[in-house]
RNA sequence: GCGGGUGUAGCCAAGUGGUUAAGGCAGUGGAUUGUGAUUCCACCAUUCGCGGGUUCAAUUCCCGUCAUCCGCCCCA
């Protein structure tokens, strides 16, 4: 077959499909501006080791996931696999300093994995980075973006699911509770599982292998090694959680897998999704900006996946029809030309206006204007390219008049009224 | 990366080891050189994702490959 395909994994977004996608943009656009987040655009490809340094090289995302090669100056690329890291760069590299720096983000990221539904080699994320502050408000009113953008769009029945993962000394006294308390399990643990054994333990805890789950029932939780500072910041989370009346489930053993995250850790899912149900992930990153090269500063913040979101949007099965105005219905030379000038001429008083291209049967023309959803239209024939009139004809009344052209572009308040502009 | 399902027109689909590959929707032209429903007629896959094999004969059976979907893993 000689047609050049899509790459596995990648997609064309049609416009049957892009409304929802303009529809997310949009609500998101407005909830950031008002909560004074501005947009900052981060480049797609970075130098590996930002991914490295910032991810962690045992994570999953860049040990197996990242799409990585050489460019002509044999310097190793990456396409960026989230877009924390970039930002994150970018605010170091630019010295935006001290402060707090509200930021978010739209665009496409990309990931070396099987594709599904609601799973792309490259797909879409908006998010939200707040830098500069350690005030659990900070982790709270980010949390508070994600699900107020969530329920803008119309998205019930989301659970939140909520966990501190501490920090440094916290986490190393649990890590090694963890792995004396698993060690002699070991044998029993999914062979995945086994393997984290010394590289990564905590993501034993959100296994899903069942046998597996059973062990970590009996394990010590996190949230008792919590140090006092990491247990009043959750303890404070929490509290302005439920002053904003914002629901959430404690969830122990959520373990977010990149290897930035403090404190703070959530996800937002989707039951109807099936495996693919995390709509929204991310928590606090106080120690990133340091790691990559920046003063100590910490940091909140989230990823929404869009295509999945998309997906949701798909299921509730709203999707307005386009809107038109005006349809232009017109045949013969002259006809045309002066259909042609009055689309424009309509177009500039803010009209939406189609001009049929056909040049077919009137008949024909009158059936793609019942189609196209058009609240009226503008018929010109022979007769009425002599005259320089127009019938302008209601769909829904299918009531006609003939009104001179120039006359046509003085009446357009009326006009707009009509169209309950 | 592993296990499984699927692949016939723009879309939804029936079908069979035997030579002309149903049907529906959409589209185009016409009945109706100038008015939307309905109707009627015609056209719309030299070919069944792609490549190879078995066979006198393959869309059908086999192998490979690509794509897609489901599960595992992981995430958004």
């Amino acid at each position: 077959m000689g047609a050049i395909q899509a790459l596995r994994g990648t997609q064309d977004i049609l416009p049957t499909e892009i409304g929802y996608w303009q529809q997310i943009e949009a609500t998101a656009r407005d909830i950031f501006a008002k909560a004074v987040y501005q947009e900052i655009r981060p480049p797609i490809i970075e130098q590996t080791e930002l991914f490295e340094r910032g991810i962690g090289e045992a994570t999953d995302v860049v040990g197996k996931e990242m799409y990585t090669f050489r460019d002509r100056g044999d310097r190793s690329i990456s396409l960026r696999p989230e877009m924390t890291a970039g930002v994150v760069r970018a605010f170091i590299q630019h010295s935006l300093g001290a402060g707090v720096h509200r930021l978010w983000y739209t665009g496409p990221v990309f990931r070396y994995e099987r594709p599904g539904a609601g799973r792309q080699r490259q797909f879409y994320q908006v998010g939200v980075e707040n830098i500069g502050t350690q005030d659990p408000r900070a982790d709270v009113e980010v949390i508070a973006l994600a699900t107020q953008l969530l329920q803008d769009l119309g998205l019930k029945s989301l659970k939140l699911d909520l966990n501190s993962v501490g920090q440094g000394e916290d986490r190393q006294r649990y890590r090694e509770a963890l792995v004396s308390f698993l060690s002699p399990y070991k044998s029993e643990l999914d062979k995945d599982s086994q393997d984290r054994l010394d590289r990564n333990p905590l993501r034993i805890l959100d296994s899903k292998d069942k046998r597996t789950q059973e062990i970590v029932g009996d394990a010590p939780s996190l949230l008792e090694y919590l140090g006092d500072e990491s247990r009043q910041h959750f303890d404070r989370v929490q509290q302005l959680l439920g002053d904003l009346s914002i629901n959430y489930h404690l969830n122990p053993c959520l373990v977010r897998g990149l290897d930035y995250y403090t404190h703070t850790a959530f996800e937002i899912k989707a039951e109807s999704l099936g495996n693919e149900a995390t709509v929204c992930g991310g928590g606090r990153y106080d120690g990133l900006v340091a790691e990559l090269g920046g003063k100590e500063t910490p940091a909140v913040g989230w990823a929404i996946g869009m295509e999945r979101l998309v997906l949701l949007l798909q299921q509730l099965g709203e999707e307005k029809p386009p809107k038109l105005d005006f349809y232009l219905v017109s045949r013969g030379d002259r006809a045309t030309a002066q259909a042609l000038v009055l689309a424009q001429k309509l177009r500039y008083f803010g009209f939406s206006v189609e001009l049929d291209l056909s040049g077919a049967a009137f008949g024909k023309q009158f059936k793609r204007a019942d189609r196209s959803n058009a609240m009226a239209c503008l018929v010109i024939g022979d007769a009425e390219a002599e005259n320089q009139t127009v019938n302008l004809k209601w769909m829904a009344t299918q009531k006609q008049e003939a009104i001179a052209q120039s006359q046509l572009l003085t009446m357009t308040d009326t006009l707009k009224k009509q169209m309950k502009h």
